[in-house]
DNA sequence: TGGGGATTT
C-alpha cells in the first residue's frame, strides 16, 4: 500500500458502503447514444444465417431437418418475448400512429430503448412500406451490419432476404429485401442514380447527432426530396400524388429540436431506454496531469472497490502507452492479497484485432483495465465493465484553411463535450449499476459544450464538394442544417480548379467528372488518372490504396523504435514514404503467392500475418487496401483505364502522377534547411516517422500537413523541381 | 522527433 499512501486520494472515500443509487432515485445521467447492446453478445445470433462470415448474396434455401426446424422455432420464440419486452414495444401503437400521420418525425431514444431495430419492423407490419423498401442508416459499418443481423434473425429470414444490408464493398440484398440498413455514405451515392430516392417509402436517418458530414448531406437531401416527392413537408402542405416518403430521424436528446426546427417543427417523440444506473463522481479539484490522475484513481478502485472491469478513457496513443507501463509496473509492487491486473490498450492504429482482447473475459481474481480512445465511446462495445475513469480528453481535428496550400489540420487534445461525457459514464451501466469517475470538476462538467460541432464545420470539403457537383448541387445554395465556412468552400473550390476538375467558372471539366468516378480523396483521383498517361497505373494504384485506408501502414510502439527501424530498412526507398508504401505493400503481397486471382489459402494467410508482425507493419491496413484496389480496378475497367500497366523499376513515372495530385502540397528548401511551401507561406517541418526525416532534398512533396505543435509534412517524398513547378499549370491546360 | 474516430455507385 505504500505506493498509495504517498498519494492523495482524488475522490473522498468513493465507499465501499456506497452502493449505486437506488432504483427510485433515477441517475444523473443516463447514456442516450446508441443502442448497440441490442445486438451485444448476451444475446447470440440463434441461426447460422446471422454469422457474419456465414452469409451468401443470395439467400440459401436450405432444407432444414426437423429437429433443427423445433430448435430455431423454439429461438425465434425467444426472440420475439425479448421484442416484447423492450422498452419501445409498449408504445408500438402510438409509434405507428405519430410516425403515419407525419411526413417527418424525430425519436429520441435512448439506450437499450430497442428503436433502431424494432421501428423498421413495426413501420413494415403497419404496411407503412407499401410495395417499397425502408431504409435505415448509420454513421459506421460495423452497425449497420451487426443490426441487419439482428433483426433478420427476429424476422427468421436469412440476411439478405426480408432484411438485408449495404456497406462499401458490401451489399448483402436480395430481390425480397424490405428493410435494409446501410451507411449514410452508401445512400448518399444511391442519390447520383436517382435523386429521388424513389425506392424508398421510409428512410430512418439514426444517429443523427453525430452530425458526421455525410448525415448532415443526406439530411439537405432528404429535405429537398420531401418537397419533391411529397409537396408539404410537414404533412400540411399540398399533397402531390404517387409517391410520398416518411423521414424519422433518431437521435440522442441533447439536439433534438434542431432537426425538428429543420423540418419545419417536425413532431418530437420521445422513446425511454434500458440503461442501469451510474454513480457519477466528479474529481473537487482540477488535474493538470492526468494520466497521472487517472493511475491514481485506477488503484484507489483497484484497491478499494468489489471486483469488475475498468475502462479508462484517453486522448491518444502516447498516454496509454505511458499509462499502461505505469500501471502495470505498479500493479507488481501490489501486496499479493490483491487481485493482479491485465491491462488491454485499444486504439484504432493498433495492429492486433483489438476486439478480439476486450470480448474475452478476465479470469477469476484478475481486474482487467482497458486503456481506450473515444473508439470506446461509439464504435466498439466493451463487455464487463463496470468503473469508468474519465480524464474529460479527446483529440479533435480541425481542418484550417488559410493561406497554406491545401490547408493543413490540426491535431490538438481538447476537453470533451457534454454529450461525450454522458456517452462515457453510460459506458459503465450496460450490463449492471455502475461508476464513474470523472477527473474534472462539476463545474468543469457543466462549462462543457453540450455536443460537438458538426463535422461539415470541421473538416475539408473538397471530395464533398465535388460529388455535390456532380449531382448538379452547390453547397452554398443547399438546404444545410449548417452552413460551411466560405473559406473552408473556397478553398476546396480552389483546389478543385488547381486538379483541374473545375474550370474557371466553376464549371465540372471531362477530368473532374472522371475524378468523381472514384470513391477517393480528389487528390488522389487525379493521380490515379495522371497515371494513365504515364504508363504507371499498376504502381499508383498500389500507393493510393494504402493512403486512402483508414490506418497507417506502419506501426509504431514507442519503445520498440529500434526493431522497427531495422525490419523497416528493406523497404525504404530513397525518393521517400510513396514509394517505401509501394515496397512494402508489394513484399506483403508477394507472401504466400499473389492474390490476383483471390486465392489466398490457409497457409499464406497465416505466413502473411506472422510477416505484418515481424515487419512491424499493419496488416489491417494492407487488407483494407486490397479491398480498395480491387474496387478501384473494377472502376478503372470502367473509365477506360487499364490496370495492370506497370513501369517496372521506373520510379520517375509512378513520382510525376503523384505529383499532378499534390502540385499544392510542394516545399522547397531554403538556405537555413527548412522547407518552405510552394503555395503558402509556412514553414513545414518533416515529420518524424517519414523515411525523408533526416535527408536534405531541394524539393518535396508530401501527402498532408498536421498541426500539432509545429506543422508537420507527412508522406513525403523527393520531387524533382524541374515538373513540380509547373504542375499546377499542366493541371489546368489539360483540363 | 510523434496521428482521436468514422466513411465512399
Amino acid at each position: 500500500m505504500s505506493i498509495l499512501a504517498k498519494k492523495i486520494p482524488l475522490f473522498n472515500s468513493p465507499a465501499k458502503s456506497s452502493k449505486p443509487h437506488p432504483k427510485k432515485k433515477k441517475p444523473a445521467y443516463v447514456e442516450v447514444n446508441s443502442d448497440d447492446n441490442l445486438n451485444g453478445r448476451k444475446k447470440r445470433p440463434l441461426t447460422g444465417n446471422t454469422n457474419a462470415t456465414n452469409y451468401t448474396k443470395q439467400p440459401q434455401a436450405q432444407s432444414t431437418p426437423p429437429r433443427k426446424k423445433q430448435r430455431l422455432a423454439n429461438a425465434l420464440d425467444v426472440l420475439q418475448e425479448q421484442r416484447r419486452q423492450l422498452p419501445i414495444a409498449k408504445g408500438k401503437e402510438a409509434l405507428v400512429r405519430e410516425i403515419r400521420e407525419h411526413d417527418v418525425t424525430v425519436l429520441l431514444g435512448e439506450t437499450g430503448s430497442g428503436k433502431t431495430t424494432q421501428i423498421p419492423q413495426y413501420l413494415l407490419e403497419a404496411g407503412l412500406a407499401d410495395s417499397g423498401m425502408i431504409g435505415i442508416t448509420q454513421p459506421r459499418k460495423v452497425a449497420a451490419i451487426s443490426l441487419a443481423q439482428r433483426v433478420s434473425s427476429e424476422q427468421g429470414t436469412p440476411l439478405g432476404g426480408l432484411v438485408g444490408y449495404a456497406v462499401r464493398f458490401d451489399d448483402v440484398c436480395g430481390p425480397d429485401t424490405r428493410i435494409r440498413y446501410m451507411t449514410d455514405g452508401m445512400l448518399t451515392q444511391e442519390l447520383l442514380g436517382d435523386p429521388l430516392l424513389s425506392r424508398y417509402k421510409v428512410i430512418i436517418v439514426d444517429e443523427a447527432h453525430e452530425r458526421t458530414l455525410r448525415t448532415d448531406l443526406l439530411l439537405a437531401n432528404l429535405k429537398r426530396i420531401l418537397k419533391a416527392r411529397n409537396g408539404g413537408t410537414d404533412g400540411k402542405g399540398k399533397r402531390k400524388e404517387g409517391n410520398p416518403l416518411k423521414v424519422v430521424i433518431m437521435s440522442a436528446t441533447l439536439d433534438a429540436e434542431k432537426f425538428s426546427d429543420f423540418f419545419y417543427n417536425a413532431k418530437i417523440i420521445y422513446v425511454k431506454g434500458r440503461q442501469h444506473p451510474v454513480k457519477i463522481h466528479h474529481c473537487v479539484q482540477g488535474q493538470t496531469d492526468y494520466v497521472d490522475a487517472a493511475m491514481r484513481t485506477f488503484f484507489q478502485i483497484h484497491v478499494d472497490q468489489p471486483p469488475g472491469d475498468v475502462l479508462i478513457f484517453l486522448p491518444g496513443q502516447e498516454d496509454i502507452e505511458s499509462l499502461q507501463k505505469s500501471i502495470e509496473r505498479l500493479a507488481n509492487q501490489l501486496p499479493p492479497n490483491h487481485s493482479t491486473v491485465l491491462v488491454v490498450p485499444i486504439y484504432a492504429a493498433l495492429q492486433t484485432n483489438a476486439t478480439k482482447a476486450i470480448s474475452i473475459p478476465a479470469p477469476r481474481g484478475v481486474r482487467k483495465c482497458i486503456l481506450a480512445t473515444n473508439i470506446a465511446e461509439t464504435s466498439i462495445t466493451i463487455p464487463g465493465v463496470r468503473y469508468v475513469i474519465d480524464t474529460g480528453k479527446s483529440k479533435e481535428n480541425r481542418f484550417l484553411t488559410g493561406s497554406a496550400g491545401g490547408g493543413f489540420e490540426t491535431l490538438l487534445t481538447r476537453d470533451i463535450t457534454k454529450s461525450s461525457a454522458m456517452q462515457r459514464a453510460g459506458r459503465a451501466g450496460r450490463e449492471g449499476p455502475g461508476y464513474c469517475y470523472r477527473l474534472y470538476t462539476e463545474e468543469a462538467f457543466t462549462a462543457m459544450a453540450p455536443t460537438a460541432e458538426p463535422e461539415i464545420l470541421r473538416c475539408n470539403l473538397t471530395q464533398s464538394i465535388l460529388q455535390l457537383l456532380c449531382l448538379g448541387q452547390d453547397i452554398q445554395e443547399l438546404d444545410l442544417m449548417d452552413a460551411p465556412d466560405v473559406d473552408t468552400v473556397s478553398s476546396a473550390l480552389r483546389t478543385l480548379f488547381i486538379l483541374g476538375a473545375l474550370d474557371s467558372h466553376r464549371e465540372l471539366t471531362p477530368i473532374g467528372r472522371k475524378m468523381a468516378a472514384f470513391p477517393l480523396n480528389p487528390v488522389h483521383a487525379r493521380a490515379l488518372i495522371a497515371s494513365k498517361e504515364h504508363a504507371c497505373t499498376a504502381e499508383v494504384l498500389d500507393i493510393i490504396s494504402v493512403l486512402e485506408a483508414s490506418s497507417t501502414l506502419f506501426v509504431d510502439v514507442a519503445d520498440k523504435r529500434t526493431a522497427i527501424a531495422d525490419a523497416r530498412r528493406k523497404f525504404i526507398h530513397p525518393a521517400g514514404d510513396h514509394l517505401t508504401v509501394l515496397n512494402a505493400s508489394r513484399a506483403y503481397q508477394a507472401v504466400g503467392g499473389s492474390d490476383e486471382d483471390e486465392k489466398v489459402d490457409k497457409i499464406s494467410r497465416s505466413a502473411r500475418k506472422e510477416w505484418a508482425l515481424a515487419h512491424f507493419v499493419n496488416e489491417r491496413t494492407l487488407r483494407e487496401a486490397a479491398s480498395i484496389r480491387k474496387q478501384l480496378q473494377q472502376r478503372c475497367d470502367r473509365e477506360g483505364i487499364d490496370w495492370r500497366v506497370s513501369c517496372g523499376e521506373r520510379e520517375e513515372p509512378v513520382l510525376l502522377s503523384l505529383a499532378y495530385g499534390l502540385s499544392q502540397n510542394t516545399a522547397l528548401i531554403t538556405p537555413d534547411g527548412s522547407y518552405k511551401q510552394t503555395i503558402g507561406q509556412a514553414v513545414v517541418k518533416i515529420h518524424p516517422s517519414s523515411s525523408m526525416a533526416d535527408v536534405k532534398v531541394p524539393a518535396i512533396m508530401y501527402d498532408e500537413l498536421v498541426y500539432t505543435n509545429q506543422i508537420y509534412a507527412r508522406g513525403v517524398s523527393s520531387i524533382n523541381k524541374s515538373f513540380f513547378a509547373t504542375i499546377g499549370a499542366l493541371n489546368r491546360r489539360e483540363a
